[in-house]
Parts: structure tokens; C-alpha cells; sequence
DNA sequence: TAATCTGAATTAACCGTTTAATCTGGGTTT
DNA sequence: AAACCCAGATTAAACGGTTAATTCAGATTA
């Protein structure tokens, strides 16, 4: 059918293992023939079968991403960075999105070990701990991303909710504010429950009482809720802190809807540093937390487990910095 | 190293081929043989190589999608709803990421060829003619995004943006605006061209001048840019259509930072009805091109392409819808 | 009863690479 | 000149599946 390195060989007068060498650089062969077989490579367009490669060779040079959901702004840019890196360290990257759906997360899972995966990256709650264990017994390498305490051969990206949200609350704290609302997302997300906790506790180093918490869902519709939500409330907070940007923006929305201005009325603040948080009007005051380093740092991850002789697991760092924008400002007396 | 057919074989007491005409549900195999092998394969924990797989059938089961900037909101939804529809075909769906760059989509075509896909959607304008005849060459189906005519082995679609851009015209032009500026995007880009054509025919059949039209570059900061030129016009346009919604956040801020107030001076209208237009503030009249749609026809016009006995491409229509937003009223006088 | 048929299983070749083991022949060493 | 080396090439056995060709046992038919 399509041209196989057979083809090249004779092309080039050869054997199939000198041309194999030639297109590994595996430095066995002389000046003259590595030249030969490169232009009848070039001549007639050859380009190795990935599969052929993958099952001849003894490991997989394939590490996939496993994320909840690509449309969520959260993740292309992590899942663009873990390729680019991946791919300058030599491997071939497979994605996957799991809709939040337990289903899907198990094909996902599933789909990495037929690709015979290296490692993988897991962004996603939704995963079983069978599946791990079904990861771990087949020797890929895992990096999750806030959710595994460090196990043998698995590596733990830990973004620094408390630091971020520390930042925020003082921020606030030294513009006047007092009553500091927030707005959760579903507790079942591991990083969720972090992000409130490291709320509270802020809120109590600072002597100041937490709440009220209002539910929210990570998207647009729960920040819609929780602004109308708020409207009622009575003394009304002076700041509402948002567990991310996408909930920050249905915040504003039902605020300025009402005629509630932002942020001479109320502070609103997101979390993630989304370009939404840019794009939105008024801009959103955020945390960054470096996602292109996320992806690169899972690709990392992955790569040290894969190469070391005696891989032990890791805990990654993911710092957090706080972005003033325009939604947020001194406290209305 | 990890569980083969053989290791199922064994467990089950049959040959590897019984095995794989069990997995591939041949109906070669008896009832009770049938489970025997399924019981082996749940036990074991066996799921099959997808490279041998690949590499043995003669047809692959794989397909590709090639696009430019998955960071670029109107993808996600795109390449989603492609996987999924791939998926429930029986394809494996891999996805490339070009960055709008000439070198990256090269790179992006080869891993398609490498990976012996069966078809590929090119989402992007980067590539080249020589790619795409070397995709001919393989008998690699080809759908294509606005690109090119329909030749032997590809499909193309086309979004009817001509319709999209006569409902924003006409629906400004109805509500008193004569004076309508547009902001363009890079003209390098196919989709680009074909929207500020369409929006000068449609301003002529309205007997209005097309006009001005601002350079732009599909983001936010060249938004930020027309926006800033435009106040210094006379006269000033009473409505602003943008050539993509993120290019009209731009443009309302811009606006909105410089006390004119959207609506009520000037209309704002954006295009592709991404998720940025509901989340804006005001929210954006935009045009809905049906994005999952899109995704979904994609994977049919290659399934169609790739199981034909005699294929032939064919060209897909992609309607578009307007959607009525915040950001745009009735003319100022 | 012998011949034939048929459904269900097996055998073995093949897919396109990699790679360990082997071969080859001219240059060094003694 | 015989013995030895070694860089540079080849040979052939995997890798984990699929599938056409083949075998086999039991049921059907003449």
C-alpha cells in the first residue's frame, strides 16, 4: 500500500536496519550511505508508520493527557504546552476529554493503554482509583494534577490554592473589605474543595469570619445564580471572591444586570487567570496560575518517571500570583 | 512486558485467532466459546494493542483533525464534536495544533501520515498544496474548512458566511444604521477574505458604501486596536461589525474605556457565537455557525469518503443563524 | 455405510519497524 | 605474512495483532 522502508532500502541500495539506523541517528552508519538513504527518504517521500515503530521498539514513545473538559478556558493552554514539550523531549502526544463523565474518563483511561502510553496526565476528578491501580500495575507513569497523595510511580502537580487565594483576601482586606463572600464550585472536584478551604483560612488568619458560601458549578449559568443570590442578602457583602474566572463573570453579570456596580458597589474577583478574565468588562482582578507551566511540568513529570532507573514519585509546585483587573476596588462603606 | 492475545488465549484455552475474532465480533465464534474468551479478557484485565491492531488490519481506523490554534474558542467545540462523532463511527481521532504556523503544519501533516490516518479535517489555512497532494497521493480522505474546490478524494465545508453577514446587515440596517465599519482579520486566511466579501456585497445590495473596514488579526488586541481608530473617525460609524466575536470584546472595551457607551453610540457585532459572546458584557449580537455541527460533519464527510466504493467529494453546506445580543440597538442619530 | 457438507476452531503468514547477533573486508600489529 | 580488530554493513527474529487458508468433528444426505 504505502511506502514501507523496504521500498527506501532498495531505493537506496541498502538494508532495512541501515535505514532503520539512519532514521534513529544511531550514529552506525558511515558518512556516505547516511547521505544515500536520506535522499531516497527525501525522494520519495517516506515517512515512518508510527504504529510499526511503536510495536517494534521496546518502549512507547507516546505520553497522552487525560482533562475533563477542553472547552473549559482552563485547559487548551495546558494541553498546548504539554505537547509542545512532550513533543521536544521525543514523545507523541494523545489527548483526551472525558465530559466530566465517569464513562468516558474509563475509555479515556482505557484508550491510553491501547495506545501503549508511557505515562499519562490525569486532569480530571472523575477517575477510579481501579483505574489507577490498573495504571500502576501496567508501569505507565501517572502526573495528576491535585489529586494523589505521591506513590511509587506517580507524580503530583500541586497548584497553590492557598497562596493565591491568601493574596486575594488581603488584597481585599486592605481595601476595606470585611464581609468577603464566595462563590464554591461542586465539591465533588478535589480542587474545588481546595480553593474553599484555602478560603476559609485565610479568611480566619485574618480574623475575619468566612462566608456566606454560596454554591456554584465552575460555569457561567452557577455565577448567574450566585450573583442574583447575593442580591439579597442582607448586610450585603462588599466582595464576592469567585472560585474561577467563568464564575466570576456570571457574578458581574447578574450584578450590573440588577444595577449593582462593579466594582463601586461590590469587588468581584475570579480565579485562573483565563483570558476571560482580560476579555471581560469590567477586566477581572485573578490568580494566575502559570498553565502553560502546568503542562509543561506534567510533561516533565512524566519524563523523569519514564527515565529514571529507580523512579520514585514527585510533588510539583505550581505557584499562583495575584492580577489586579478593573472589578475590584476599595470596600463601599 | 504487558498482556497480549496470546496471554487470553492461553487463559482461555483457544487460539489467538478465536481471540481476535471474539474482540472484533466476527460472528465466527460459538455462543459458549464466545464468553469463555470474554470471562478471560475481564479477568485478565487484557485490552488490545491499538498499534498492532493498526498495523495489522489492512484499514485503518483512524482519523486525524488538523487546526490552528486549539487556544482559539471557536476549535474546542469543533474538535469535540468531532471525537465524539468519530468515536461512535468506530475511528480513533488524534488532533494537531499548527499555531498558525507554516512549519507546525507541516509537522502536523507528517504525524497524520505517520500515524496512517484514513481521513484527515484540515482546519487550517497553513497548509500547503504540496501536503495536500501528498495526502492525495496516499489515499488519505480530506475534509477541508472553507479551503478548497472539491476535488477526487476530499470534501469540503463551507460555511455559508455570506448568509450570516446579509442577517447582520440586514438586521443593522433595520434598525436605522447606514454607516457600518468592519473589522477584518489577517487576509492570509481564507475564512477571513470570505467574510469581508461578503459583508461588502451585502452593504451594496442594501445600495449602502462598504466601509471603512480596520485591519485586525482575529484577537482581542486587534479589536483593542480598530476600536481605538474608530473613535477618531468622522463621520463616525453608528455600528461596528466584527469579523469574529473575540475581535468585538475588543472593540467594546475599547469603546467602553473611552466613556462610549455600547449600545446606546455605537452597535458592536461579533461572529461565531462563541461561548465569549454570552459571557461578554454587554453580551455580543453575534452569528451562530453551528460549531458542533461542524465537528460532526466533518467525520461523516470522511467516513463517507473513506467507505465509498467509488468516492467522490462533495461539498457541505454550514448554515449560520443570527443571534440577537446586548451590544447592539437601534442607530444613535 | 460412505460421501458430503458445514460450522467452529486452528495454523501460519503477514503488517512495517527495531535490534541483537552475525558477517565482511581492509587496516594494524607483531 | 599471519593474526587480530573494528567500523560498517546485513540477517533474521521479534513486537502484538489480523485473516486467508486449512483442519476437524459431527450432522446430513444419498
Amino acid at each position: 500500500m504505502a511506502l514501507t522502508i523496504r521500498d527506501v532500502a532498495k531505493a537506496a541500495g541498502v538494508s532495512t536496519a541501515t535505514v532503520s539506523n539512519v532514521l534513529n541517528n544511531t550514529g552506525k552508519v558511515g558518512r556516505g550511505t547516511h547521505r544515500l538513504v536520506l535522499s531516497a527518504v527525501k525522494k520519495l517521500g517516506y515517512f515512518p508508520n508510527a504504529h510499526a515503530r511503536n510495536l517494534a521498539s521496546r518502549e512507547s514513545r507516546t505520553l497522552g493527557i487525560i482533562v475533563s473538559d477542553i472547552e473549559n478556558p482552563f485547559f487548551p493552554e495546558v494541553i498546548k504546552s504539554f505537547e509542545v514539550r512532550a513533543r521536544s523531549l521525543g514523545y507523541d502526544a494523545i489527548l483526551s476529554d472525558t465530559n466530566y463523565d465517569t464513562r468516558r474518563t474509563r475509555e479515556a483511561a482505557e484508550r491510553m493503554m491501547e495506545h501503549n502510553v508511557r505515562g499519562v496526565a490525569v486532569m480530571t476528578s472523575e477517575i477510579s482509583l481501579r483505574l489507577i491501580n490498573e495504571f500502576a500495575r501496567r508501569r505507565i507513569a501517572v502526573a495528576f494534577l491535585d489529586l494523589a497523595p505521591v506513590k511509587g510511580y506517580s507524580s503530583n502537580l500541586r497548584v497553590d490554592y492557598f497562596s493565591g487565594m491568601k493574596q486575594i483576601v488581603e488584597y481585599l482586606y486592605q481595601n476595606g473589605h470585611r464581609r468577603i463572600a464566595f462563590v464554591a464550585g461542586r465539591p465533588a472536584l478535589k480542587s474545588n474543595v481546595a480553593r474553599l478551604q484555602a478560603y476559609e483560612n485565610c479568611m480566619r488568619e485574618l480574623g475575619l469570619e468566612p462566608g456566606p458560601v454560596l454554591p456554584g458549578d465552575l460555569r457561567f449559568e452557577g455565577g448567574l445564580a450566585a450573583g442574583t443570590a447575593l442580591l439579597k442578602m442582607t448586610p450585603r457583602p462588599t466582595a464576592v471572591m469567585a472560585v474561577n474566572d467563568l464564575t466570576a463573570v456570571g457574578v458581574i453579570k447578574a450584578l450590573t444586570k440588577s444595577g449593582v456596580r462593579v466594582p463601586a458597589d461590590i469587588s468581584v474577583t475570579g480565579f485562573d487567570n483565563t483570558r476571560l478574565a482580560e476579555y471581560s468588562n469590567p477586566s477581572i482582578t485573578t490568580v494566575d496560575i502559570h498553565r502553560d507551566m502546568l503542562g509543561r511540568m506534567a510533561a516533565d513529570a512524566l519524563h523523569e518517571l519514564c527515565s529514571a532507573a529507580n523512579p520514585r514519585g514527585r510533588e510539583y509546585q505550581v505557584s499562583a500570583e495575584l492580577v489586579l483587573g478593573e472589578s475590584s476596588g476599595p470596600a463601599s462603606q
